[in-house]
DNA sequence: GTTACATCCGTAGCTGGATACGGAGTCAAT
DNA sequence: ATTGACTCCGTATCCAGCTACGGATGTAAC
């Protein structure tokens, strides 16, 4: 069931992935990461899909997905029921999109305020939230 | 200073923006939002803008921005100096853009998964974190 | 001018997410 | 077979970001 390449311990997982120990058993005790059975009483070995289930949680994170929204989405990715599956990946695309077109009106305004100040000298009014609130009103 | 109309109270402004009082008094502690000083003991009132900036606050929290980071947005936003504003926007806006890329990746997967349940039954291999993965490493 | 309700403000408490701690067990190297 | 570094696991603590509480004050309606 598992890559036979389950070479690294819990600290080299957490230095590959530079995340906390601490972190990493946290994220088991949640569920977000399972643990791999440990040999007679040893000591558990990680592969380089535990890599990139880790660096999943910690990305999807900093893209300010709770860590129960994170759960649903690695569900999705385990499989579980297709047709539930593609119902909350309709959800979760939604909620998505929404975050893309609010950071893209934040990226044309800062991109915009950086051109101004380079042009012209002196304090310029930057609309940093009038675009935003724009965005927010009509979506 | 400020626009004459300010109308609202505390309450109408959390109505409005729809978060709670007690949220507004906490970003006033934190300078996030400024308090209008209050007419001799009296109460203090709010106006659209004050919305506008609340309602900026709340949807870059979403976005995976700390009270800190937005904190940084909103000093561009008030003027401040342009040449630091300048190279704090350039910061953010790289930072803005990193967020977008990756957000896209995960849209492009949900999208797939939703189009390949539709189109097929039974478990289908969602490559969900494998294309995050990527992003991570290429980005 | 009293009733009903809101604001004000300081402080205490809560939740989510993460870190720290410490004693017992494991393992590899010498 | 002992040392040194690491793991395991339970529990305690920490931090950000709120949310609740409560008594004093303000205010609009009757």
């Amino acid at each position: 069931m598992q890559n036979k390449s389950n070479t690294m311990t819990i600290g080299g997982l957490a230095k590959a992935a530079d995340v906390h120990i601490e972190t990493i058993r946290y994220y088991q005790r949640r569920g977000l990461l399972k643990e791999p059975d440990r040999p007679l009483g040893g000591i558990r070995r990680y592969g380089s899909t535990d890599i990139d289930r880790l660096m999943f949680v910690k990305t999807a994170k900093e893209l300010g997905f709770s860590l129960n929204e994170i759960s649903d989405l690695l569900r999705l990715e385990d499989g579980a029921n297709c047709l539930e599956a593609s119902a909350l990946a309709e959800h979760k695309l939604e909620h998505v999109r929404k975050k893309i077109v609010r950071l893209k009106r934040i990226e044309k305004v800062l991109h915009e305020m950086v051109g101004r100040c380079h042009a012209q000298q002196g304090n310029v009014f930057c609309p940093l939230i009038e675009s935003l609130h724009e965005g927010i009103t009509k979506a």
